[in-house]
RNA sequence: GGGCCCGUGGUCUAGUCGGUUAUGACGUCGCUCUUACACAGCGGAGAUCCGGAGUUCGAAUCUCCGCGGGCCCA
């Protein structure tokens, strides 16, 4: 049977994807094989699986595969991050709705049908792929069995003193009426007043006079010296009359404004920053609606804005402010209806975070590559406050407390009642006061507290399985070190004192073809789905597998996944040639089989260190080094009339390529998924996915025959390029060639020459003529330090024939700066030309072999 | 502003425990349709290894200072 000319990636690659069964990838709970589990990235159901995942998912997919081949019992698990902002905005803006305007109830069901949606889009994009995922442990965290793990979580960690209620700063959306993340602030340059206020008895700069209010302390540089005799004074505030301290503090500017800065809660980052450091009081003077509470007196009720214009008209009658100026400023906006963000101090959850526990457990973790580590190190050594894990939202899961309605005590859920969600049941208990009536809390969790589990969850944590803690391998990106990294690892350890992973793998960010971050604005954007319906997935996968080392940075480039679609097509053209004429018989091998046979061995030994360690690129580089290099343009060209003949060398030929095609298949089965069962399909009647890694067979391995069959390679490739020289056909015959070397064996040459060999012995009647002399640096300058160069000089400046003569003595006398030095022979090779007297021939040279070519 | 990474032929990239000939891919130029492959083969051209200083007999490689880029975080 004759197998197509052209590789047709459309019609193999959709055959096997329905081919397969999801059971091949299956983990099994009772395996006595040593258990790989991967505690895969949850990614966030957009309905787009874009380009920087499925780089990342490829480098699972290799590990996955490879470890499955090498006896593991591998768990590759595909969960979904359902909760989030992003979705409640795109139900509102689908449905034309605000969630103020349809019960919580109506809103949360919008969204998980539209989650729903997206998440069997992707799922698509995932098969299409060629992911061996373990579908039977996927995992949904909106659904209940997984969001009663975060509740159970929460209620652990409330229990065991890990979370807490307390008044917090927050960015906050007087509009949408949410707390909002930094990650959600928005910014934008604007040009606003600084205006300069008469304080008591000094002057201050400010652009927010109607936080007037909530003047808290004045600061000032504790080197400026006009202001020196202040710090540690009290000082009353203009128009509302309160007394605060001047407090010195090296991050004022002595330069802005008059050097003076009034310290608020909260006019800005800085003034949290200072209100923590320096422990200053608490004066809210603007509400959760963005209105002057009743601290701002007569301006109470007003919004910011109105309360701003009037106090400003008020204290230029008084005479109280004297001057105003432009300042270009960066206002921070809620992304979603920009309105400008104010910061509140609000009653939220928060999670203790215990650095010291989370670098203790991240250095238990091996982290590929190992640098990566000092990001979370400098995180941690940062982090200024605790975790605040609860939001004014609806989509995400609930947080299971209630607030008494009589003593306001917080009444958090027992474990056996979840999941559950507080607003619409109610405590199965009473109140410590005896009431019943209960208030549910509304607000949910930070969407990091479900993913922050997966790691145990996919563990069997709460499950009828035995707990599988730690999973073997984490990867992520390096972007989500800071969060997903940072939370997991301080998760484990909160709930099960326990590191999460054995090895963190973490991958770079995929760049557009611009070198720039991939985004619809820069239009540099390309989704994977394109570069499959193009190329298919395998020359995708390879150039997720070479595109760059493992944790740096890649550019996606359509040239790489061309390259990738060429390498398939080449590799079919191989198998092509060679399955008519495989055998699984053996046979003695020749010289240039154990050549062959040597290289793939130690092919074998090379990408099983390199997979170990992670090295996708350099495993991948190797095979198709192999693959083109060595087999395509060296071993078949030297066996081809082997196998056309009916020698006795042609069932090892055969033999040779079926043991190499097996093998090679094996190699690139986690890279290139379909071609590699195509190929194996036409071998044997098994799927190549369920097949073990190659084993090296070390005997094989042996440097004289692969120098042996180097040396025939490099004859056979300098004849080729003589006749490519002479205008000649690569296969035209010559009338003779007559070979003085090592090499016994010479069939091959011949055969792929289409040329007699004549082995000869000793060497032909040549003139050795020395052309040059080249120092060898590693020695003289170990040698001869500061001298090694002048000696250098000296050689290549020495007449190389006398040199040459010296040199049968073992050693050569040379003056140098008018000294005579005695130098060892190892200090130099000469270089020489060899000139065949009175014969109408053309010589070669390879290394020690001489060929002579009669024509 | 802070942290981490990076800067190598036209483009992308390997090499980075210091050793003189810097790897490969794409592109480019020339030759060749060889009973697997012209999406191929063979050969050529193309690099002061971002700049500067230092250490050293010797630096792409080590140190310092710049410049430029990327990501994360302020």
């Amino acid at each position: 049977m004759e197998l197509p000319k052209e590789y047709d990636y459309k019609t193999l690659e959709e055959k096997w994807m329905s081919t397969w069964q999801d059971s091949m990838y299956y983990f099994d709970w009772d395996s006595g094989k040593p258990q790989f589990i991967i505690d895969t990235p949850p990614p966030y159901p957009t309905g787009n699986f874009h380009i920087g995942n499925a780089l990342n998912w490829c480098y699972i997919d290799f590990v996955a595969r490879y470890k499955r081949m090498r006896g593991f019992n591998v768990m590759f698990p595909e969960g979904w991050d359902c909760h989030g902002l992003p979705t409640e905005v795109k139900v509102e803006e689908i449905h034309g709705i605000t969630k103020s305007q349809v019960s919580r109830e109506e809103f949360r069901r919008l969204c998980v049908e539209l989650t729903t949606k997206n998440i069997e889009r992707m799922r698509k994009s995932l098969r299409r792929l060629g992911f061996s995922i373990d579908w039977s442990n996927e995992y949904i965290t909106m659904e209940p069995a997984y969001f009663g793990k975060t509740q159970r979580s929460f209620v652990r960690m409330y229990n065991s003193g890990r979370i807490y209620q307390q008044n917090h700063p927050v960015n906050w959306c007087p509009r949408c009426e949410t707390a909002i993340a930094f990650a959600e602030v928005e910014y934008d340059s604007r040009s606003t007043t600084l205006n300069y206020l008469n304080f008591d008895k000094l002057n201050i700069a400010t652009t927010r006079p109607e936080l007037l209010a909530a003047c808290v302390a004045v600061a000032v540089n504790p080197d400026d010296e006009r202001y020196r005799d202040f710090v540690g004074k009290d000082i009353k505030v203009p128009l509302f009359g309160h007394k605060v301290k001047v407090i010195a503090d090296k991050s004022v500017d002595p330069c802005f404004g008059t050097g003076v800065v009034m310290i608020c809660t909260f006019g800005d980052k800085q003034d949290v920053r200072w209100w923590v450091e320096h422990n200053l009081p608490l004066r809210k003077a603007i509400d959760k609606t963005g209105k002057m509470t009743d601290l701002a007196g007569k301006y109470a009720g007003l919004t910011t804005e109105a309360a701003k214009k009037a106090i400003i008209e008020d204290m230029k009658k008084a005479g109280i402010l004297y001057k105003q100026e432009e300042l270009p400023q960066n206002v921070g906006m809620c992304w979603r209806c920009k309105t400008p963000i104010e910061i509140l101090s609000e009653k939220q959850w928060f999670v203790k975070i215990i650095s010291e526990d989370i670098m203790d457990t991240a250095n238990q973790i091996t982290w590929v590559p190992d640098y990566m580590k000092v990001r979370l190190e400098n995180w941690t050594g940062t982090m200024e406050w605790d975790w605040c894990i609860s939001r004014q939202r609806i989509f995400a899961t609930p947080i299971p407390a209630w607030y008494c309605t009589k003593c306001d005590t917080v009444k958090v859920a027992k474990e056996e009642w979840l999941p559950l969600d507080p607003t619409r049941n109610a405590p199965l208990e009473p109140c410590e006061c005896g009431s019943t009536e209960f208030k549910g809390e509304e607000d949910v969790l930070d969407t990091w507290m479900d993913s922050s589990i997966s790691a145990l969850h996919v563990s069997g944590w709460l499950s009828d399985h035995p707990l599988l803690l730690p999973a073997q391998l984490r990867p992520q990106g390096y972007d989500i070190i800071r969060t997903w990294a940072f939370y997991t690892i301080l998760r484990a350890r909160a709930l099960l004192d326990k590191k999460p992973w054995d090895t963190i793998l973490l991958n770079g960010m995929v760049l557009g073809e611009d070198g720039h971050k991939m985004s619809k604005s820069r239009n540099n954007f390309v989704v994977p789905e394109e570069v499959i319906k193009q190329y298919g997935a395998d020359a995708f996968r390879q150039w997720a597998a070479i595109g760059g080392s493992t944790g740096s940075d890649i550019i996606f480039s359509w040239k790489d996944v061309v390259a990738g679609s060429r390498f398939l097509q080449k590799l079919w053209s191989i198998v092509r040639f060679s399955m008519p004429h495989v055998s699984d018989k053996p046979a003695s091998f020749t010289p240039i089989d154990l050549w062959l046979l040597s290289k793939l061995n130690r092919l074998v030994k090379e990408t099983t260190e390199k997979m170990d360690a992670y090295q996708f690129d350099e495993t991948f580089k190797a095979v198709r080094g192999f693959a083109w290099d060595i087999l395509a343009d060296n071993y078949i060209e030297l066996v081809k009339w082997r196998l056309y003949g009916e020698g006795e060398g042609k069932q090892a030929a055969q033999h040779t390529l079926y043991i190499t095609i097996e093998t090679l298949s094996r190699l690139l089965a986690p890279f290139m998924p379909y071609f590699s069962e195509e190929v194996y399909s036409h071998l044997k009647q098994e799927s190549i996915h369920l097949q073990a890694w190659p084993e090296v067979n070390e005997s094989l391995i042996n440097s004289d025959a692969e120098a042996t069959g180097e040396l025939i390679k490099e004859i056979t490739g300098a004849i080729r390029r003589y006749k490519s020289e002479h205008g000649m056909a690569l296969n035209a015959p010559l009338k003779e060639i007559e070979l003085y070397s090592s090499i016994t064996d010479a069939s091959d040459i011949a055969g792929a020459a289409n040329t007699p060999v004549r082995i000869k012995t000793g060497t032909p009647d040549f003139e050795i003529v020395p052309t040059e002399i080249k120092p060898n640096m590693k020695v003289l300058g170990k040698t001869y330090r500061s001298k090694a160069k002048s000696i250098a000089d000296a050689l290549i400046n020495a007449d190389p024939k006398t040199i040459m003569e010296q040199a049968g003595s073992g050693s050569v006398t040379l003056s140098v700066d008018g000294e005579d030095v005695a130098l060892d022979v190892s200090g130099f090779t000469v270089e020489k030309d060899r000139l065949l007297k009175g014969k109408a021939v053309d010589v070669l040279e390879v290394g020690s072999a001489v060929i002579v070519i009669m024509r």
